[in-house]
RNA sequence: GGAUCGGUAGCUCAAUGGCAGAGCAAGGUGCUCAUAACUCCUGGGUUACAGGUUCGAGUCCUGUCCGAUCCA
């Protein structure tokens, strides 16, 4: 089958606050299992993402605890690394947005996009504090809303009724700086992104046949650029803390972090090539032309279509030679008590704590099933036990259990020899086999769901097939014939262990083990603290030598030693987990 | 206000315009290798609502209601 280079591209997290599980299910998860798939497929694969370290979000709530914005960087991107450390998420690299990497590559495509024409330089009105000497753009003016008239809405956008409006709409505004009321409208000179310019190059692009989208983010995507009506959009900011405008008396503003956050898919792949010690090597993947260039994908959840659907292509385009988006499989959002997650208002699952608690496969398992592919869904923790117990424990981690359990037993420890193969051993294993065509095809496609589905019903196959053949009976009579069921049932576990590895990754490497097999089915997750121009961060990265798994139907050694096999998953007490979590 | 997506069994979700399905939950059966797991059977539906097109609509069209995101 033809290799292809796969490059994952990841929703960069605000660095500031930890990650909830519908932050996991809707754009973090999805990629891991989406890459391991890959991998084991044979496909060169790239996964990054990092911190951003921009915007106002990170300086106002340094400002509210009166510490330096790198400080609230500093306490919540290792947060993020040893979660996605313990989840199992193998990130090539994660990186973040305060790195000389980051800026230089942010500031030449700035710098191209000016010459090319699509950065230009225009007036806007703004909010200004006389008091605290500066303009004040999004969060560092609070105000009531001109809508909903909900106290305390932010200067971009109103919590309460999720409006977006400009700052000077807001009705007795006040600084979150000063504190100060007395505040005026004064005119300010930015530079513009031109996406009028693009607007008729990205309809063709998308129209190029990517019906393969998923509807919402293909239709909303198309309606957009079809009504022709895209504007300019300012891509700096009267502040301090960000990227540098590369242009000469432009020193007090800063690149607004929309702008460079997506260049970070570009960034982080360019830091990937230097540690990599090939400085060059990120044309591969992103040049295109021949023998370069890969399927890029950029998972994210929906209330980022636009940026990924829209604005990052149109600034792709606008560089020419770059790999456009393969595919932005946009997930829904995973709410609570028909909610979404939110630190302000205490409705939030950390992440971080989860990974405490609870077994990674198991929330592996779980947010992939609950997965919010094409609706917003409604987490429960009944729905996790359920999920948990009924489906991962019974279904699969049961027949591993039964099988692995009774051939160790009964055949001294090792894979015994089968015999002759009756129709019903050739059928169940030609099903099975066929699994790996039918799931490798739905995780291609990204769709996630239902690979785990198609993996429970291959499961529950062998289900079915131990009940029928019952080799706990026939060995009483027949040694040979049970032998050979069991080998039978051994074969078709080692094999779903391949199909299930992606979601699974860490229980599935133990039943590789189990089974007597050498080697890790996937390479080593490892931080490391790298040291630019900037200071030192520090990265998540990924080392794929050594990794072993492969999406095929290799066969099972008969005669194979096997280790004595060990529980996969641990059943939830329902009763612990509810009044524990709720 | 506009655009887009969604509304299907108690729950979570499937169904190129062609006999409305699966998993879980519920009730029953068989089995005893297995984490009281596994297997089989059964019940369960006005496909949000009202119209329309069609031999035939969950699916296409119009309108309404509800939820969600983006944009103004």
């Amino acid at each position: 089958m033809a290799k292809n280079r796969v490059l994952v591209g990841v929703a960069w997290p605000y660095s500031n606050g930890q990650q909830h599980i519908g932050h996991i299910a809707g754009a973090y998860l999805p990629p891991d299992v989406f890459s391991r798939f890959n991998r084991m497929r044979g496909n060169d694969v790239l996964m990054v993402s990092g911190s951003d370290t921009h915007g106002t979000p990170i300086t106002v709530l340094a400002q509210q605890e009166g510490i330096e914005p790198d400080e609230v960087v500093e306490r919540y991107h290792p947060m993020f690394i040893d979660a996605y450390m313990k989840l199992g998420l193998t990130f090539d690299l994660f990186t973040h947005t305060d790195t000389q990497v980051h800026w230089d590559v942010t500031q030449e495509m700035f710098l191209v996009h000016r010459e090319k024409g699509y950065i230009y330089a225009d007036t806007q009105e703004q909010l200004y504090d006389p008091v605290a000497g500066q303009f004040l753009p999004d969060r560092y003016v609070v105000g009531i809303c001109p809508y909903c008239r909900s106290h305390e809405a932010r200067g971009d956008q109103c919590d309460n009724c999720g409006k977006l409006y400009n700052a000077t709409e807001l009705r007795k505004p006040r600084s979150t700086i000063s504190g100060s009321t007395e505040l005026e409208v004064r005119e300010t000179e930015h530079f513009f992104l031109a996406l009028d310019k693009l607007n008729a190059d990205l309809l063709a692009w998308l129209k190029d046949g990517k019906e393969y989208w998923r509807p919402q983010v293909y239709r909303f995507t198309l309606s957009e650029l079809e009504r022709g009506e895209l504007r300019g959009r300012p891509i700096t900011r009267d502040i301090d803390w960000g990227i540098n405008v590369p242009v000469e008396g432009w020193e007090d503003k800063r690149i607004y972090v929309w702008y460079d956050a997506v260049i970070g898919y570009l960034s982080a792949v360019v830091e990937h090539a230097l540690l990599s010690g090939d400085p060059d090597g990120w044309q591969t993947w992103w040049k295109t032309g021949a023998g370069q260039g890969s399927r890029v994908y950029n998972f994210i959840g929906k209330d980022n279509i636009v940026f990924h659907a829209i604005i990052w292509p149109a600034m792709l385009l606008g560089r020419d030679g770059f790999c456009l988006p393969y595919d932005v499989p946009a997930n829904e959002y995973l709410n609570m008590k028909g909610r979404k997650f939110s630190k302000s208002r205490g409705i939030s699952i950390s992440i971080n704590d989860m990974m405490e608690r609870y077994q990674p496969d198991a929330w592996r398992y779980a947010l992939t099933a609950m997965a919010p592919e094409t609706s917003d869904v409604d987490f429960t923790w009944d729905d996790f036990i359920e999920r948990v117990n009924n489906e991962l424990v019974a279904n699969w981690g049961n027949l591993v259990n039964r099988v692995t359990g009774f051939a160790y037993r009964a055949c001294d420890g090792m894979v015994p020899e089968p015999g002759e193969l009756e129709p019903g051993d050739a059928t169940l294993l030609a099903e099975v086999r066929k699994g790996f065509m039918e799931v490798g095809t739905l995780y291609e496609g990204v769709h996630l769901k239902a690979a785990l589905e198609a993996c429970r019903r291959l499961s529950q196959k062998v289900n079915q097939y131990l009940n029928a053949r019952e080799p706990w009976q026939v060995i009483k009579s027949d040694r040979q014939q049970a032998y050979t069921i069991i080998y039978t049932a051994l074969q078709a576990v080692d094999w779903l262990k391949i199909m299930w590895a992606p979601i699974l990754p860490f229980s599935s490497q133990m039943l590789h083990e189990d089974l007597g097999h050498e080697g890790r089915l996937f390479g080593r997750q490892y931080t490391e603290t790298v040291q630019d121009a900037r200071g030192e961060h520090l990265v998540l990265r990924y080392d794929h030598a050594g990794a072993r798994g492969e999406w095929a139907a290799t066969d099972l050694p008969a005669g194979q030693p096997m280790r004595k096999p060990r529980v996969l998953f641990t059943k939830l007490d329902a009763d612990e987990v509810l009044s524990r979590e709720t």
